[in-house]
RNA sequence: GGGCCUAUAGCUCAGUCGGUAGAGCAACGGACUUUUAAUCCGUGGGUCGACGGUUCGAGCCCGUCUGGGCCCA
Protein backbone atom coordinates (compact mmCIF):
# COMPACT_ATOMS: atom_id res chain seq x y z
CA UNK A 1 0.00 0.00 0.00
CA UNK A 2 1.23 3.73 -0.24
CA UNK A 3 2.66 5.17 1.83
CA UNK A 4 2.70 8.74 2.62
CA UNK A 5 6.05 9.53 4.25
CA UNK A 6 8.30 7.01 2.08
CA UNK A 7 11.71 8.60 1.70
CA UNK A 8 12.61 9.92 -2.18
CA UNK A 9 15.55 8.38 -2.87
CA UNK A 10 17.67 11.20 -3.80
CA UNK A 11 19.88 9.41 -6.56
CA UNK A 12 17.87 9.20 -8.79
CA UNK A 13 17.96 11.21 -12.01
CA UNK A 14 16.37 14.37 -11.58
CA UNK A 15 13.15 13.94 -13.34
CA UNK A 16 11.91 10.77 -11.48
CA UNK A 17 12.65 12.48 -8.36
CA UNK A 18 10.79 15.55 -8.89
CA UNK A 19 7.40 13.09 -10.37
CA UNK A 20 8.11 10.98 -7.26
CA UNK A 21 7.84 14.32 -5.14
CA UNK A 22 4.79 15.59 -6.96
CA UNK A 23 3.25 12.21 -5.93
CA UNK A 24 3.77 12.25 -2.51
CA UNK A 25 2.91 16.20 -1.95
CA UNK A 26 -0.46 15.34 -3.82
CA UNK A 27 -1.22 12.37 -1.37
CA UNK A 28 0.07 14.87 1.40
CA UNK A 29 -3.00 17.30 0.35
CA UNK A 30 -5.35 14.41 0.31
CA UNK A 31 -5.64 13.52 -3.64
CA UNK A 32 -5.25 9.78 -4.18
CA UNK A 33 -2.45 9.94 -7.64
CA UNK A 34 -3.77 6.55 -8.35
CA UNK A 35 -7.81 6.69 -7.45
CA UNK A 36 -9.79 3.34 -7.83
CA UNK A 37 -12.23 5.12 -10.78
CA UNK A 38 -12.36 8.14 -12.59
CA UNK A 39 -15.70 9.94 -14.28
CA UNK A 40 -15.65 8.85 -17.98
CA UNK A 41 -18.83 8.58 -19.95
CA UNK A 42 -17.38 8.31 -23.32
CA UNK A 43 -14.49 7.56 -25.34
CA UNK A 44 -12.57 9.67 -26.83
CA UNK A 45 -13.16 8.21 -30.45
CA UNK A 46 -17.04 8.44 -29.54
CA UNK A 47 -16.44 11.84 -29.50
CA UNK A 48 -14.29 11.97 -32.49
CA UNK A 49 -17.00 9.93 -34.43
CA UNK A 50 -19.90 12.14 -32.95
CA UNK A 51 -18.55 15.65 -33.80
CA UNK A 52 -17.24 15.33 -37.72
CA UNK A 53 -18.02 18.67 -38.65
CA UNK A 54 -18.36 21.50 -36.30
CA UNK A 55 -17.95 24.46 -37.46
CA UNK A 56 -14.92 26.93 -35.55
CA UNK A 57 -15.71 28.24 -32.37
CA UNK A 58 -18.83 26.19 -31.82
CA UNK A 59 -20.18 25.29 -27.77
CA UNK A 60 -22.46 21.98 -28.55
CA UNK A 61 -23.73 22.19 -24.78
CA UNK A 62 -22.59 18.32 -24.32
CA UNK A 63 -21.12 17.81 -21.13
CA UNK A 64 -19.11 14.61 -20.98
CA UNK A 65 -16.06 12.55 -19.15
CA UNK A 66 -13.44 11.85 -20.85
CA UNK A 67 -9.77 10.02 -20.13
CA UNK A 68 -6.86 9.60 -22.24
CA UNK A 69 -2.86 10.20 -21.52
CA UNK A 70 -1.49 14.10 -21.72
CA UNK A 71 0.79 13.79 -24.94
CA UNK A 72 1.20 17.88 -25.28
CA UNK A 73 0.74 20.15 -22.62
CA UNK A 74 0.36 23.84 -23.44
CA UNK A 75 0.07 25.88 -20.42
CA UNK A 76 -0.49 29.83 -20.68
CA UNK A 77 -1.74 32.42 -18.20
CA UNK A 78 -5.14 31.44 -17.68
CA UNK A 79 -6.00 29.17 -20.58
CA UNK A 80 -4.22 25.69 -20.42
CA UNK A 81 -4.33 22.95 -23.56
CA UNK A 82 -3.26 19.43 -23.32
CA UNK A 83 -3.79 16.98 -26.14
CA UNK A 84 -5.18 13.67 -24.80
CA UNK A 85 -4.81 10.53 -26.53
CA UNK A 86 -6.52 6.86 -25.88
CA UNK A 87 -5.07 3.46 -26.61
CA UNK A 88 -5.92 2.96 -29.96
CA UNK A 89 -4.12 6.60 -31.20
CA UNK A 90 -7.14 9.12 -30.95
CA UNK A 91 -6.60 12.02 -29.88
CA UNK A 92 -8.81 15.05 -28.56
CA UNK A 93 -7.95 18.61 -26.87
CA UNK A 94 -8.87 19.26 -23.61
CA UNK A 95 -8.70 23.25 -23.06
CA UNK A 96 -9.00 24.29 -18.84
CA UNK A 97 -9.44 28.34 -18.54
CA UNK A 98 -9.38 30.10 -15.23
CA UNK A 99 -12.72 31.03 -15.17
CA UNK A 100 -14.45 27.69 -15.15
CA UNK A 101 -12.29 25.66 -13.41
CA UNK A 102 -10.54 28.57 -10.59
CA UNK A 103 -7.63 29.66 -9.70
CA UNK A 104 -6.87 26.47 -7.95
CA UNK A 105 -7.48 24.03 -9.79
CA UNK A 106 -5.53 25.57 -12.81
CA UNK A 107 -2.49 26.12 -10.68
CA UNK A 108 -2.91 22.37 -10.11
CA UNK A 109 -3.40 21.63 -13.18
CA UNK A 110 -0.15 23.59 -14.25
CA UNK A 111 2.36 22.19 -11.46
CA UNK A 112 1.10 18.80 -10.63
CA UNK A 113 0.34 17.71 -14.05
CA UNK A 114 2.85 16.23 -16.44
CA UNK A 115 3.42 14.77 -19.78
CA UNK A 116 2.48 11.04 -19.71
CA UNK A 117 -0.33 11.74 -16.47
CA UNK A 118 -3.16 9.86 -17.16
CA UNK A 119 -6.27 12.31 -16.73
CA UNK A 120 -10.35 12.62 -16.37
CA UNK A 121 -12.02 15.54 -17.54
CA UNK A 122 -15.48 16.78 -17.61
CA UNK A 123 -16.76 19.34 -19.49
CA UNK A 124 -18.29 20.65 -22.70
CA UNK A 125 -18.08 19.47 -26.20
CA UNK A 126 -16.83 22.63 -27.99
CA UNK A 127 -14.54 23.77 -30.59
CA UNK A 128 -11.99 26.00 -29.90
CA UNK A 129 -11.38 29.49 -31.56
CA UNK A 130 -8.53 27.37 -33.81
CA UNK A 131 -11.58 24.81 -34.93
CA UNK A 132 -10.28 22.47 -32.75
CA UNK A 133 -12.21 19.57 -31.21
CA UNK A 134 -12.02 19.84 -27.51
CA UNK A 135 -13.75 19.34 -24.36
CA UNK A 136 -13.63 22.39 -21.93
CA UNK A 137 -13.29 21.69 -18.20
CA UNK A 138 -15.59 22.16 -16.09
CA UNK A 139 -13.25 19.63 -13.82
CA UNK A 140 -11.04 17.72 -13.83
CA UNK A 141 -8.83 14.70 -11.70
CA UNK A 142 -6.28 12.69 -11.95
CA UNK A 143 -6.45 9.11 -13.13
CA UNK A 144 -2.84 7.77 -13.04
CA UNK A 145 0.53 9.79 -12.15
CA UNK A 146 3.09 8.76 -14.24
CA UNK A 147 6.69 8.82 -12.48
CA UNK A 148 8.76 8.43 -15.80
CA UNK A 149 8.77 11.17 -18.24
CA UNK A 150 7.72 9.89 -21.72
CA UNK A 151 10.29 10.12 -24.52
CA UNK A 152 10.76 12.76 -26.91
CA UNK A 153 7.53 12.47 -29.19
CA UNK A 154 9.51 13.82 -32.29
CA UNK A 155 12.34 11.68 -32.51
CA UNK A 156 11.58 7.94 -32.93
CA UNK A 157 13.00 5.98 -30.01
CA UNK A 158 16.07 3.74 -31.11
CA UNK A 159 15.31 0.03 -31.75
CA UNK A 160 16.40 -1.35 -28.89
CA UNK A 161 14.03 0.94 -26.57
CA UNK A 162 11.10 0.04 -28.90
CA UNK A 163 11.77 -3.42 -27.90
CA UNK A 164 12.80 -3.13 -24.47
CA UNK A 165 9.98 -0.56 -23.68
CA UNK A 166 7.10 -1.65 -25.88
CA UNK A 167 4.96 -0.24 -23.53
CA UNK A 168 6.37 2.91 -24.02
CA UNK A 169 6.50 2.49 -27.80
CA UNK A 170 2.58 1.73 -28.09
CA UNK A 171 2.25 4.89 -26.48
CA UNK A 172 4.45 7.04 -28.76
CA UNK A 173 4.27 5.06 -31.91
CA UNK A 174 1.41 4.93 -34.32
CA UNK A 175 3.22 1.93 -36.44
CA UNK A 176 3.47 -0.12 -33.10
CA UNK A 177 -0.27 0.75 -32.02
CA UNK A 178 -1.10 -0.88 -35.43
CA UNK A 179 1.38 -3.42 -36.18
CA UNK A 180 -0.31 -4.65 -32.48
CA UNK A 181 -3.17 -4.88 -33.96
CA UNK A 182 -2.22 -6.80 -37.43
CA UNK A 183 -1.80 -10.25 -35.49
CA UNK A 184 -5.07 -10.41 -33.94
CA UNK A 185 -6.73 -9.25 -37.20
CA UNK A 186 -4.79 -12.18 -39.03
CA UNK A 187 -5.32 -14.82 -36.29
CA UNK A 188 -9.15 -13.88 -36.95
CA UNK A 189 -8.97 -14.56 -40.23
CA UNK A 190 -7.43 -17.40 -40.14
CA UNK A 191 -9.84 -18.96 -37.73
CA UNK A 192 -12.54 -18.03 -39.76
CA UNK A 193 -11.27 -19.71 -43.19
CA UNK A 194 -10.98 -22.52 -41.08
CA UNK A 195 -14.17 -22.80 -39.72
CA UNK A 196 -16.01 -22.04 -42.70
CA UNK A 197 -13.68 -24.70 -43.98
CA UNK A 198 -15.08 -26.61 -40.70
CA UNK A 199 -11.73 -27.33 -39.14
CA UNK A 200 -11.91 -27.59 -35.71
CA UNK A 201 -9.10 -26.38 -33.30
CA UNK A 202 -7.35 -27.96 -30.41
CA UNK A 203 -4.55 -27.21 -28.26
CA UNK A 204 -2.47 -30.16 -27.59
CA UNK A 205 0.36 -30.23 -25.38
CA UNK A 206 3.19 -27.83 -25.12
CA UNK A 207 5.28 -29.73 -22.29
CA UNK A 208 6.22 -32.95 -23.96
CA UNK A 209 7.91 -36.54 -22.57
CA UNK A 210 9.15 -36.32 -25.82
CA UNK A 211 9.53 -33.58 -28.87
CA UNK A 212 8.78 -35.23 -32.27
CA UNK A 213 7.21 -33.20 -35.55
CA UNK A 214 10.55 -31.38 -36.74
CA UNK A 215 13.78 -31.60 -37.36
CA UNK A 216 14.70 -28.95 -34.58
CA UNK A 217 16.64 -28.83 -31.10
CA UNK A 218 14.52 -28.30 -28.30
CA UNK A 219 14.43 -26.65 -24.89
CA UNK A 220 14.61 -28.92 -22.01
CA UNK A 221 13.33 -28.67 -18.81
CA UNK A 222 12.39 -31.06 -15.63
CA UNK A 223 9.41 -31.81 -13.94
CA UNK A 224 9.26 -31.99 -10.04
CA UNK A 225 5.81 -33.43 -9.81
CA UNK A 226 6.66 -36.25 -11.77
CA UNK A 227 10.48 -36.42 -11.62
CA UNK A 228 11.21 -36.80 -15.05
CA UNK A 229 12.56 -34.42 -18.27
CA UNK A 230 9.99 -32.06 -20.47
CA UNK A 231 10.79 -31.04 -23.42
CA UNK A 232 8.82 -27.61 -24.51
CA UNK A 233 7.27 -28.85 -27.91
CA UNK A 234 8.90 -28.11 -31.26
CA UNK A 235 5.88 -29.00 -33.25
CA UNK A 236 2.52 -29.85 -32.81
CA UNK A 237 2.29 -32.47 -35.69
CA UNK A 238 2.22 -35.62 -33.70
CA UNK A 239 -0.61 -34.90 -31.93
CA UNK A 240 -2.85 -33.73 -34.63
CA UNK A 241 -2.22 -36.82 -36.07
CA UNK A 242 -3.04 -38.31 -33.07
CA UNK A 243 -6.87 -36.40 -33.18
CA UNK A 244 -7.06 -37.49 -36.95
CA UNK A 245 -6.68 -41.26 -36.19
CA UNK A 246 -9.73 -40.63 -33.44
CA UNK A 247 -11.81 -38.83 -36.24
CA UNK A 248 -11.29 -35.42 -35.41
CA UNK A 249 -10.77 -35.17 -39.81
CA UNK A 250 -9.99 -31.52 -40.39
CA UNK A 251 -7.84 -30.24 -37.56
CA UNK A 252 -5.55 -27.04 -36.83
CA UNK A 253 -3.89 -25.78 -33.77
CA UNK A 254 -2.15 -22.36 -33.87
CA UNK A 255 0.03 -22.06 -30.53
CA UNK A 256 3.58 -21.55 -29.84
CA UNK A 257 6.48 -23.77 -30.53
CA UNK A 258 9.79 -23.57 -29.31
CA UNK A 259 13.34 -24.27 -30.87
CA UNK A 260 16.27 -23.75 -29.01
CA UNK A 261 18.42 -22.58 -31.74
CA UNK A 262 19.99 -19.57 -33.19
CA UNK A 263 17.95 -15.93 -33.28
CA UNK A 264 18.25 -13.63 -36.22
CA UNK A 265 15.57 -11.54 -38.30
CA UNK A 266 13.57 -14.29 -39.38
CA UNK A 267 14.06 -16.59 -35.89
CA UNK A 268 12.99 -15.90 -32.99
CA UNK A 269 13.41 -19.05 -30.11
CA UNK A 270 9.48 -18.98 -29.60
CA UNK A 271 7.37 -18.80 -32.63
CA UNK A 272 3.76 -19.13 -33.13
CA UNK A 273 2.62 -22.02 -35.40
CA UNK A 274 -0.17 -22.42 -37.34
CA UNK A 275 -0.23 -26.78 -38.16
CA UNK A 276 -3.43 -28.21 -39.82
CA UNK A 277 -4.24 -31.83 -41.20
CA UNK A 278 -7.24 -32.83 -43.29
CA UNK A 279 -8.19 -36.46 -43.53
CA UNK A 280 -8.84 -37.96 -47.18
CA UNK A 281 -6.82 -34.71 -48.93
CA UNK A 282 -3.23 -34.66 -50.14
CA UNK A 283 -0.73 -32.07 -50.78
CA UNK A 284 -2.46 -30.61 -53.25
CA UNK A 285 -5.87 -29.90 -50.93
CA UNK A 286 -3.73 -28.38 -48.11
CA UNK A 287 -2.02 -26.59 -50.96
CA UNK A 288 -5.67 -24.74 -52.06
CA UNK A 289 -6.27 -24.50 -48.21
CA UNK A 290 -2.52 -22.79 -47.35
CA UNK A 291 -3.47 -20.22 -50.17
CA UNK A 292 -7.19 -19.59 -49.25
CA UNK A 293 -5.37 -18.92 -45.85
CA UNK A 294 -2.81 -16.84 -47.10
CA UNK A 295 -5.28 -14.55 -49.33
CA UNK A 296 -8.03 -14.35 -46.92
CA UNK A 297 -5.63 -13.12 -44.26
CA UNK A 298 -4.15 -10.31 -46.77
CA UNK A 299 -7.65 -8.75 -47.59
CA UNK A 300 -8.02 -8.80 -43.44
CA UNK A 301 -5.12 -6.47 -43.21
CA UNK A 302 -5.11 -4.75 -46.35
CA UNK A 303 -8.51 -5.08 -48.18
CA UNK A 304 -6.67 -6.45 -51.08
CA UNK A 305 -4.62 -9.52 -52.31
CA UNK A 306 -1.84 -7.05 -52.93
CA UNK A 307 1.20 -6.73 -49.93
CA UNK A 308 4.00 -4.83 -49.32
CA UNK A 309 7.68 -5.91 -49.02
CA UNK A 310 10.27 -4.72 -46.19
CA UNK A 311 11.65 -2.69 -49.13
CA UNK A 312 8.68 -1.16 -50.49
CA UNK A 313 7.98 -3.94 -53.40
CA UNK A 314 4.80 -4.68 -53.60
CA UNK A 315 3.52 -8.22 -54.62
CA UNK A 316 -0.07 -9.76 -55.60
CA UNK A 317 -0.39 -12.94 -53.60
CA UNK A 318 -3.92 -12.83 -55.48
CA UNK A 319 -4.77 -15.94 -57.94
CA UNK A 320 -3.57 -19.69 -58.55
CA UNK A 321 0.33 -19.71 -57.64
CA UNK A 322 3.21 -20.66 -59.72
CA UNK A 323 4.34 -24.59 -58.79
CA UNK A 324 8.38 -25.67 -59.52
CA UNK A 325 9.38 -28.69 -59.31
CA UNK A 326 12.30 -29.22 -56.40
CA UNK A 327 14.73 -31.51 -58.83
CA UNK A 328 14.04 -29.56 -61.98
CA UNK A 329 14.83 -26.55 -60.69
CA UNK A 330 18.11 -27.93 -59.06
CA UNK A 331 18.49 -29.44 -63.35
CA UNK A 332 18.30 -26.66 -64.40
CA UNK A 333 20.55 -24.97 -62.14
CA UNK A 334 23.34 -27.23 -62.83
CA UNK A 335 22.74 -27.72 -66.50
CA UNK A 336 22.76 -31.73 -65.80
CA UNK A 337 20.01 -33.91 -65.00
CA UNK A 338 19.51 -34.54 -61.12
CA UNK A 339 17.08 -36.65 -59.72
CA UNK A 340 16.13 -38.28 -55.97
CA UNK A 341 18.58 -40.75 -57.30
CA UNK A 342 21.19 -38.80 -58.56
CA UNK A 343 24.36 -40.24 -56.12
CA UNK A 344 25.27 -38.18 -53.45
CA UNK A 345 29.36 -38.00 -54.94
CA UNK A 346 27.77 -35.92 -57.97
CA UNK A 347 25.98 -34.02 -55.66
CA UNK A 348 29.35 -33.07 -54.01
CA UNK A 349 30.90 -32.24 -57.21
CA UNK A 350 27.74 -30.16 -58.23
CA UNK A 351 27.79 -28.43 -54.86
CA UNK A 352 31.46 -27.63 -55.02
CA UNK A 353 31.29 -26.05 -58.36
CA UNK A 354 28.60 -23.22 -56.87
CA UNK A 355 30.58 -23.07 -54.13
CA UNK A 356 28.91 -24.23 -51.21
CA UNK A 357 30.04 -24.95 -48.18
CA UNK A 358 29.62 -29.07 -47.53
CA UNK A 359 28.76 -29.97 -44.24
CA UNK A 360 29.72 -33.77 -44.25
CA UNK A 361 27.50 -34.72 -41.76
CA UNK A 362 24.16 -33.95 -44.47
CA UNK A 363 22.56 -36.68 -46.16
CA UNK A 364 21.59 -36.90 -49.75
CA UNK A 365 18.67 -35.44 -49.83
CA UNK A 366 19.72 -32.55 -47.34
CA UNK A 367 22.34 -31.62 -50.12
CA UNK A 368 19.95 -31.40 -52.72
CA UNK A 369 17.71 -29.23 -51.05
CA UNK A 370 20.92 -26.63 -50.55
CA UNK A 371 21.51 -27.08 -54.08
CA UNK A 372 18.59 -25.96 -54.66
CA UNK A 373 18.23 -22.82 -52.36
CA UNK A 374 21.25 -22.07 -54.20
CA UNK A 375 20.09 -21.94 -57.59
CA UNK A 376 16.46 -20.84 -57.22
CA UNK A 377 16.88 -18.09 -54.83
CA UNK A 378 15.75 -15.66 -57.54
CA UNK A 379 12.91 -17.96 -58.70
CA UNK A 380 10.87 -17.59 -55.39
CA UNK A 381 10.10 -14.43 -55.09
CA UNK A 382 6.52 -14.45 -56.22
CA UNK A 383 4.40 -17.13 -54.25
CA UNK A 384 5.82 -20.09 -55.34
CA UNK A 385 5.10 -23.85 -54.46
CA UNK A 386 8.21 -26.08 -54.46
CA UNK A 387 6.94 -29.70 -54.87
CA UNK A 388 8.42 -32.73 -54.33
CA UNK A 389 11.18 -32.85 -51.27
CA UNK A 390 13.58 -35.96 -50.86
CA UNK A 391 12.39 -38.52 -49.26
CA UNK A 392 15.29 -38.79 -46.41
CA UNK A 393 15.27 -35.20 -44.91
CA UNK A 394 11.34 -35.72 -44.71
CA UNK A 395 10.47 -38.88 -41.77
CA UNK A 396 6.68 -37.86 -41.79
CA UNK A 397 5.71 -37.73 -45.73
CA UNK A 398 4.53 -40.58 -47.58
CA UNK A 399 6.91 -41.71 -50.72
CA UNK A 400 5.56 -39.15 -54.42
CA UNK A 401 2.90 -41.78 -55.79
CA UNK A 402 5.38 -41.65 -59.08
CA UNK A 403 9.16 -40.23 -58.72
CA UNK A 404 11.47 -42.67 -56.53
CA UNK A 405 12.74 -41.09 -53.75
CA UNK A 406 10.54 -38.05 -53.66
CA UNK A 407 8.27 -37.04 -51.07
CA UNK A 408 5.01 -35.68 -51.45
CA UNK A 409 6.03 -32.69 -50.05
CA UNK A 410 5.91 -29.22 -50.68
CA UNK A 411 7.82 -25.80 -49.22
CA UNK A 412 5.69 -22.78 -49.84
CA UNK A 413 8.16 -19.58 -50.68
CA UNK A 414 6.99 -15.84 -50.61
CA UNK A 415 9.53 -12.84 -50.90
CA UNK A 416 12.68 -15.07 -51.15
CA UNK A 417 12.05 -17.35 -47.69
CA UNK A 418 10.17 -20.34 -46.55
CA UNK A 419 6.38 -19.48 -45.57
CA UNK A 420 4.65 -22.79 -45.36
CA UNK A 421 5.13 -26.23 -45.81
CA UNK A 422 2.57 -29.06 -46.51
CA UNK A 423 2.78 -32.83 -47.16
CA UNK A 424 0.76 -36.10 -48.29
CA UNK A 425 1.14 -37.59 -44.69
CA UNK A 426 2.93 -41.00 -44.14
CA UNK A 427 0.07 -43.04 -42.20
CA UNK A 428 1.34 -46.30 -43.00
CA UNK A 429 2.65 -47.13 -39.31
CA UNK A 430 4.95 -50.35 -40.09
CA UNK A 431 7.27 -47.44 -42.86
CA UNK A 432 6.61 -44.43 -40.29
CA UNK A 433 8.26 -46.74 -37.40
CA UNK A 434 11.21 -47.64 -39.75
CA UNK A 435 11.78 -43.81 -40.77
CA UNK A 436 11.37 -42.94 -36.55
CA UNK A 437 14.21 -45.84 -36.20
CA UNK A 438 16.40 -43.97 -38.69
CA UNK A 439 16.22 -41.07 -37.25
CA UNK A 440 17.13 -42.13 -33.85
CA UNK A 441 19.88 -43.71 -35.15
CA UNK A 442 21.00 -40.53 -36.44
CA UNK A 443 20.28 -38.91 -33.44
CA UNK A 444 22.73 -42.02 -31.36
CA UNK A 445 25.32 -40.58 -33.98
CA UNK A 446 25.03 -36.68 -32.55
CA UNK A 447 22.52 -35.19 -34.57
CA UNK A 448 20.97 -33.21 -32.26
CA UNK A 449 17.71 -32.08 -34.94
CA UNK A 450 17.28 -35.77 -35.56
CA UNK A 451 13.78 -37.08 -34.08
CA UNK A 452 13.02 -39.66 -31.58
CA UNK A 453 10.80 -43.02 -31.75
CA UNK A 454 7.41 -42.10 -29.79
CA UNK A 455 6.05 -45.30 -29.24
CA UNK A 456 2.33 -43.66 -28.13
CA UNK A 457 1.92 -42.05 -31.69
CA UNK A 458 3.11 -44.87 -33.22
CA UNK A 459 0.37 -47.01 -31.50
CA UNK A 460 -2.15 -44.38 -32.61
CA UNK A 461 -1.09 -44.92 -36.13
CA UNK A 462 -1.52 -48.71 -35.84
CA UNK A 463 -5.12 -48.13 -35.49
CA UNK A 464 -5.09 -46.92 -38.83
CA UNK A 465 -5.15 -43.24 -39.65
CA UNK A 466 -6.95 -41.84 -43.18
CA UNK A 467 -5.16 -40.63 -45.72
CA UNK A 468 -4.62 -37.12 -44.83
CA UNK A 469 -2.89 -33.90 -46.18
CA UNK A 470 -1.24 -31.66 -43.55
CA UNK A 471 0.43 -27.95 -43.63
CA UNK A 472 2.63 -25.99 -41.21
CA UNK A 473 2.99 -22.44 -41.15
CA UNK A 474 4.84 -19.94 -39.24
CA UNK A 475 2.72 -17.15 -37.85
CA UNK A 476 5.13 -14.68 -37.37
CA UNK A 477 6.80 -15.40 -41.02
CA UNK A 478 2.89 -14.82 -42.47
CA UNK A 479 2.84 -11.94 -41.10
CA UNK A 480 6.47 -10.73 -42.26
CA UNK A 481 5.37 -12.13 -45.65
CA UNK A 482 2.02 -9.88 -45.43
CA UNK A 483 3.26 -6.76 -43.86
CA UNK A 484 7.50 -6.95 -45.03
CA UNK A 485 8.28 -6.40 -40.98
CA UNK A 486 10.75 -7.72 -39.27
CA UNK A 487 10.31 -10.58 -36.88
CA UNK A 488 10.72 -8.18 -34.10
CA UNK A 489 8.48 -5.92 -34.79
CA UNK A 490 5.51 -8.95 -35.78
CA UNK A 491 6.28 -9.77 -32.04
CA UNK A 492 4.81 -7.72 -29.82
CA UNK A 493 7.33 -8.65 -26.80
CA UNK A 494 10.27 -10.52 -28.22
CA UNK A 495 13.17 -11.67 -26.59
CA UNK A 496 16.10 -9.60 -25.13
CA UNK A 497 18.67 -10.41 -22.73
CA UNK A 498 18.74 -7.68 -19.92
CA UNK A 499 19.96 -5.04 -19.41
CA UNK A 500 22.30 -5.39 -16.68
C1' G B 1 31.27 -19.02 -35.51
C1' G B 2 33.75 -14.65 -38.66
C1' G B 3 33.73 -9.39 -40.09
C1' C B 4 32.04 -4.33 -39.62
C1' C B 5 29.39 -0.60 -36.81
C1' U B 6 27.61 1.07 -32.07
C1' A B 7 26.93 2.39 -26.36
C1' U B 8 27.46 10.17 -23.89
C1' A B 9 21.44 13.91 -19.83
C1' G B 10 14.59 11.10 -19.09
C1' C B 11 14.41 10.60 -25.04
C1' U B 12 17.03 11.43 -29.81
C1' C B 13 21.84 12.68 -30.89
C1' A B 14 26.68 16.04 -31.47
C1' G B 15 31.50 16.06 -29.20
C1' U B 16 37.30 18.58 -34.01
C1' C B 17 44.17 17.41 -32.54
C1' G B 18 44.01 13.62 -26.08
C1' G B 19 43.43 19.50 -22.42
C1' U B 20 37.05 22.14 -17.55
C1' A B 21 30.77 17.78 -21.19
C1' G B 22 27.15 20.04 -25.73
C1' A B 23 22.21 20.67 -28.59
C1' G B 24 16.88 19.82 -29.43
C1' C B 25 12.78 17.93 -26.89
C1' A B 26 11.71 16.95 -21.70
C1' A B 27 12.44 19.13 -16.47
C1' C B 28 12.66 23.48 -12.86
C1' G B 29 11.46 29.16 -11.83
C1' G B 30 8.89 33.42 -14.13
C1' A B 31 5.36 35.99 -18.03
C1' C B 32 1.10 35.04 -21.10
C1' U B 33 -7.24 33.50 -21.92
C1' U B 34 -7.09 30.26 -28.28
C1' U B 35 -2.61 27.05 -28.08
C1' U B 36 -1.68 22.61 -30.98
C1' A B 37 6.41 20.17 -31.55
C1' A B 38 2.85 27.19 -28.29
C1' U B 39 6.05 31.51 -27.50
C1' C B 40 9.42 34.68 -24.52
C1' C B 41 13.10 35.34 -20.20
C1' G B 42 15.99 32.58 -16.73
C1' U B 43 17.96 27.85 -14.30
C1' G B 44 19.40 23.01 -13.19
C1' G B 45 20.45 18.12 -14.87
C1' G B 46 26.21 13.49 -16.61
C1' U B 47 29.69 6.99 -12.76
C1' C B 48 30.52 9.39 -21.11
C1' G B 49 28.25 0.63 -20.90
C1' A B 50 32.01 -2.17 -17.31
C1' C B 51 37.02 -3.34 -16.04
C1' G B 52 42.09 -2.71 -17.05
C1' G B 53 46.24 -0.19 -19.79
C1' U B 54 49.08 4.06 -22.18
C1' U B 55 49.63 9.32 -20.69
C1' C B 56 51.21 14.97 -16.71
C1' G B 57 46.15 14.49 -18.49
C1' A B 58 41.30 9.79 -21.73
C1' G B 59 34.27 10.55 -23.77
C1' C B 60 38.35 10.36 -27.48
C1' C B 61 44.11 5.97 -28.04
C1' C B 62 45.00 0.33 -26.77
C1' G B 63 43.12 -4.46 -24.57
C1' U B 64 39.25 -7.54 -22.38
C1' C B 65 34.21 -8.11 -21.28
C1' U B 66 28.85 -6.90 -21.68
C1' G B 67 24.50 -4.98 -24.41
C1' G B 68 22.59 -3.54 -29.31
C1' G B 69 22.62 -3.32 -34.83
C1' C B 70 24.16 -4.88 -39.83
C1' C B 71 26.61 -8.30 -43.19
C1' C B 72 28.63 -13.21 -44.07
C1' A B 73 28.61 -18.50 -42.93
Amino acid sequence: MSADNTPIEDDLPEQLRIRREKRAGLIERGIEPYPVSVARTKSLKDIREKYTSLDIDVATGDIESLTGRIIFKRDTGKLCFATLREGDGTELQAMFSLDKVGEEQLDSWKSDIDLGDIVSVTGEIISSKRGELSVLANSWSLAAKSLRPLPNEHKPMSEETRVRMRYVDLIVRPEARAYARLRPTVLRSLRETFHNQDFIEVETPMLQVMHGGAAARPFKSFSNAYDMDLYLRIAPELFLKRCVVGGIERVFEINRNFRNEGADSSHSPEFAMIESYQAYGDWRSIADLTRTLIQNAAMAISGSHVVTHHDGRQANLGGQWKEISLYEAISQGVGENVTALTPIEELKKHATKLGIKIDPKWVTGKLAEEIFEHVAREQLIEPTFVMGFPVDTSPLVRAHRELPGVAEKWDLYVDGFELATGYSELVDPVVQRERLVEQAQLGAKGDLEAMQVDEDFLRAMEFAMPPTGGMGMGLDRLLMALTGLGIRETILFPLVKPEE
